[in-house]
Formats: structure tokens, sequence, C-alpha cells
DNA sequence: TTGTAGGCGTTATCAC
DNA sequence: GTGATAACGCCTACAA
């Protein structure tokens, strides 16, 4: 029955040092001048402290003080897309600069266990919750969350409420994706795959499709450029980037860009491409969302817009901790998406200074 | 200064119920019979936590019992290998079906750290810690994790020491890759890529390519069958794949098939053999290790052994919450490695009985 | 400058 | 059957 066999109390360094448990409590808290307590009883605690091995007890420091030195970190899952983890360690090392321990658990969607979890995370006192998404989206916030200091990550919430997300900038990065292809020259024959060229033709759910295609509209539009068209796919995996593409690649204006909303959409195009004996960054321009591992691995390597998962787990854990206050409701986070230059659009041609000038059809002057 | 603001007290529930603590205690305890207190009693207080929606403060409790239902999982990285989560995942599950959370952390492989991270787990008095490599090999153990239960997930002491492990069958999975082989009729012309041919031509420290290749001489041995050669590379990665594959395939006698010693090397294998004019699953077989997601990526898709992550990761957490005590060394489960199979392996011919019947050379009937 | 004592919210021992 | 009362280990107001 007795806890942690073995380890040493403040009562025991107390008496090995001859003091009173409360001086050796201030010492150890740093307070010896504050206190004015002497040198020589710090030094003689202190000693004890070390031979002895002390560590104080975070648990019953908690009972009595209220801080549990802890953050919960509850997701929808941890597992499925390969870098969420970097998702978690971004918060865990912010986490550990504020020392603190994260304490997981993973929803998988269900409502209930959310609420369970959570709950089980408030019994233990934590400090504050992250809750999570794996891909952004919205959210319906669980019940409880709003009981104490939380915030939502990869998130947002479909009704307002008084807490903070932390989101990529997929609208940035939408148009970021544009400015990629225009800068290089493309004009037409540009294509989405993933979503549909028209506002609204996007998978139910998924804030990242709604964004990116605003920006790639806003600013194509700016420059007086039309989407060709594009694909609306509810499952976004290579299988289907492949079918997608093998149907685009039918259609007029020929295909001379393809804007794919993620890596593995990528992936069945470059396959796509292949099979039709097209040279991805020659024939046809791509660029991607998400900057998976597979992207450097594909030849030529993709350029992607990379979702920055890790600092998007940091910025979570810090304003968590910063206010653990209410917020004014619809307080967003946006966190810039990188875009990691790489193989895959086609080159510029130097003398190009307009995105317009020197255009000469679907099969310009450099594939002959 | 007040702890958990807004949270209602079992003091308050008696109250309310007009019993004292100790009775509102047995009833929310279940052991009502055994103390003999009236349904009416249970009733009252029962309906009193209802209403007021009474949570223990598990803080509290785990001063006074020692258990707070809270293990540790203890890794080197968390975020770079994309299916890491299914260790952290199995190990979520497992937990939870003990009613435990995780407490995480992220060690870098840094010692110092670890030792802080040990130190800081065990200081919220978790009731063991799973330390957990992201690939299996060898580890030398932290300071203080012996202190309390602990067990080793992906991880072997480089030291006996008392305290279990938990691994994938590496060796097992070597021999099933070497049978995929002969069983389609592969008996020369087998190369490996990512160690070399002989024992102890591998990456240093890295347990899978001990193992495996240990599996994979035993069973091709007992064909009489001897690798062709091999490439001992440091580098798992695409690039180096290809680089290796592209050497390989210049050697005597012709390779007819690669066992690659991750899924990232074969993706630069692939690319090797078709810059060379060559047909995965046709001209040469290619079988490799690990399964992550690109490995069904590929085309034609990747047969693989996979490493059972969620599994590991529940085990490790069953071992430790069921054995809490020291246990013999060198103590270690290991975990079956599943085989995938795709379409990576030249088919085999139907009238093929013993893996050496019918063979034709290098060039058999299946090519003309 | 140091020590005494009370309390954080539970659980558990023992009287009544 | 029920209710004081004493821990668990730490922090801190207050007394000395």
């Amino acid at each position: 029955m007795l806890p942690a066999v073995g380890r040493v109390t403040l009562a025991e360094v107390a008496r090995r040092a001859g003091v009173s448990q409360t001086t050796a409590s201030f010492v150890l808290a740093g307070r010896r001048e504050e206190m004015r307590i002497s040198a020589q009883v710090e030094a003689r605690v202190r000693q004890a402290a070390r031979e002895t091995g002390y560590r104080p007890n975070v648990v019953s420091r908690s009972l009595r003080t209220g801080t549990t030195q802890t953050i919960g970190f509850l997701s929808d899952t941890v597992a499925t897309t390969p870098f969420a983890g970097h998702l978690i360690w971004g918060a865990l090392d912010a986490a550990r600069e504020h020392e603190h321990l994260l304490l997981i658990g993973e929803t998988e969607g269900d409502p209930e266990l959310e609420k369970e979890l959570v709950e089980a995370m408030r019994d233990r006192q934590v400090e504050g919750i992250v809750f999570a998404s794996m891909y952004t989206r919205w959210v319906s916030v669980p019940k409880g969350l709003l009981d104490g200091p939380s915030v939502l990550l990869n998130a947002l919430p479909t009704r307002p409420c008084p807490i903070a997300a932390v989101v990529p900038d997929e609208l940035e990065a939408g148009r970021a994706a544009a400015r990629v292809l225009l800068r290089s020259g493309h004009t037409s024959g540009i294509y989405v795959v993933g979503v549909g060229a028209r506002p609204g033709q996007v998978p139910k759910g998924v804030v990242a499709a709604v964004e990116r295609l605003a920006g790639i509209r806003e600013v194509l539009s700016g420059a007086g450029v039309e989407l060709a068209g594009g694909a609306l796919l509810r499952d976004w995996q290579p299988q289907a980037g492949y079918v997608a593409a093998l149907g685009l690649l039918k259609r007029k204006p020929e295909p001379r860009a393809f804007i794919c909303f993620n890596d593995r959409l990528s992936v069945g195009t470059y396959q796509a491409l292949q099979d039709t004996g097209r040279k991805v960054g020659k024939d046809v321009s791509v660029v991607s969302f998400d900057d998976e591992p597979v992207a450097s691995w594909l030849r030529p390597q993709l350029t992607s817009l990379a979702i920055p998962h890790y600092e998007l787990g940091r910025k979570a854990v810090e304003v968590l901790l910063s206010k653990p206050g209410p917020v004014p409701e619809g307080t967003v986070h946006r966190i810039p998406m990188p875009l990691r230059e790489r193989e895959s659009i086609c080159p510029v041609e130097a003398t190009r200074k307009h995105p317009l000038a020197g255009w000469r059809g679907p099969r310009g002057p450099l594939r002959g």
C-alpha cells in the first residue's frame, strides 16, 4: 500500500539536515534569501537532498498547489497520417520548455470517447487541453472542453466559441500555388485534382479544400486566368488521383499544369502522366500540398506547400499556456505554409517577363 | 489559489446527501454491500453526485493510494518515421482498456534528456514506463529506468538487465522474405540492398539488419542457395537505394531478385529498374521490409514484411501492466511480422514444385 | 531565522 | 450501518 516505494520525502530530507520541513521546503524552492535562511542551513539541506536523491512528489504538490505541470493533447487520430507525429513533436517541445509533460489521448472522432477522455484529463487536473485534428477540418467542440483552458489545433469550431484555434494558412498556400504556376508562365490548361474548379465543389468538411481553392482562384483571376477544370474526389489517395488525372488528360484545353490537393494525389497523377508518355517538369507542371516525405522521393521531385506540423503543435501549446482565459470568439492563429520548390514545375523561359508574354499555346517552345 | 475552480468535491456530495464523507466514498467506490450501507442511502448519494456532476479528483486519490492510472511512454523520436504513430496508437489502446492514460516524452536519443524525462515521469508517479525506439535497435537503458516498472519497446538492452523487451520478429521475417523468393523459383541472382551479403556486413547498431540478414541466409542456404551479392548502406533512403541498385544491376550473375531492407530502398530500386528498362514483377522480383504506406502506392505494388507497430505498442503496455515486477534477464517478446503479398514478385510457374525444379537460368521461360 | 500547524481531496481504519 | 479521524507529501500563513 506504500506509494512510490523507496522514494524519499521532504520530511526525511529535513530530518537528515536537522531542520524543520518548512525550512527544507523553502531552501529547495529557492526561497532562501527571501526567507532569510542561513547559507549554512541551505548547504545542509541541499546536501541531504543530494545524498538521498530526493525528488519532490509532483502529485502531492499538485494537490496542494493545483498546478500539475501537465497538459492534455487529445486528437482524433495519432496514427494514420505519416507526418502527424510532428504535431505532437512541436507540442512536446513547447511543453518541455515550460516544464510541462503531455498527456495524450486518441478519440477516433467518437464524441463519446471525446467526452470521456476530456474528463479523464480534467480529472487529472491538466492545466489545459489541446484538441487536435490530424487534417484541418471543422469540429464540433466536445462536451466539457470549455470547462477549462483549451485550444483547437488544426481544427476550426463549427459554431463560434470562446476558444482559440491554430491552423495552417491554407488560403495563402492556395495563393502561393497559383503564383508558382503564373510565375512559370502557365495561363491556361491548369487543372485541379481533388476538388472541382468552382467554389463549393469540394469534399465535405475539409477546410483545406475550401481555402486552398479560394486562394488559387483569387490569384488566378487576379491575373485574368481561369481554372480549366478539376476533379472532385472524396478519397485523396494515389489510386483516385491516377484515375482522375487520366480523365483530365483527355480534356481540352490539354492540361499543362496540375494543382494536386495533396501529395498522394500527386503520386497518382505522376503515374498517369508517365503512363501517357508525358514528362513532369517538362511537358506538364505539378504543384502539390502537404509535402509528405514521398514528395521528395518522386522523380522529378515534387514542388509542394508544406503543412507546418511542428510549428502548429508548438503554437497551440504556447497559446494554451500564455493565456489560459477565455478568448474573443473566432480567434484564429494562422501558421504560414512554406513553399518547397523542387523539380516538378516546367522551367521559366528566361525572357518571359509577364505571365502572358511569350505564350505560344499548350505545346510551347520548351518541348519543340 | 483554488485548484480546479468549479469542481465539486466528495465532501460537497456528502453534505448534499446528508451523509458523512466516508459513506459517500464507499458508495461511489461500489462498496455498498461490503460496508452494509442501505440502498436508500446509496440512492441519495448517487443522486447528489449526479446532480452536482461530481468527478473524483484523481490527483488526490493518487496521493492517497499511490496509483495514478497513468503510464509513461518515452521514445527517442515520435516524429520522423511515418508509421511510428502506430506504436503509440497500440499503447494508447491497451492503456485505455486498463483505464490508464499515457504521458509521453521524446528524448531525441539524448541521455541527459532521457534521465530528465524518466525522472519527470516518476515524479508524477507513473505506474510504469515504456521506453521505445522508433526503429529496432540496441539501447543503453537510461539511468533511473530500473527504479520502477518499465519495458523496452522496439529496443533491446545493450547489457543484460531485468527488464522485458518487445520487438518485431525480424529473424522470422528474414526467413519469410527468402521463402517468398524460393517459392517463386528464384535460386540465383538474388541481391540484398541495404546490407552486404555476408553476416556482419550491416550498418552499426541496427538490429533489423542483423536479424533479417540472418533469417534470409538461413533459409536460402537451407535450400542450397547463396546470396549473389549486396550493398551495405548506412542511409536507407530512396536515393541511396537507387544508386546501389544501379550498381548491382551491372554485376554478374544478372540480378533476378532484390531483397530491399526497407521500403524506401525499394522506391529507389524501382526507379533504377525502370531507368534500365526492366519491369518489376516480370523481369525482376522485389521483396521488401516495413510495409510503409508507399509500398502500396508503388506500381506494381510492393510485397513487404510489415512491422506490426500497433501490436508492438499494445504488447508493451500489456507486459508492463501485467507483471510490474522484475523479470528474468533477457526476457524478449517477439511479435510476428506479417507478410503483405502484392505484385512485385515474378509469378510462380504453375508446374514448379520444388524451388530448384524447372529452373532454366536467369532468363527463364517467364520472359521467353 | 526557524518551527508549528492546517489543509489540498481522497481512502481507510476503527470506534460507535 | 455510519461517522470521526488519520494519513498521503507538500506548501505556506502565522507564531515564536
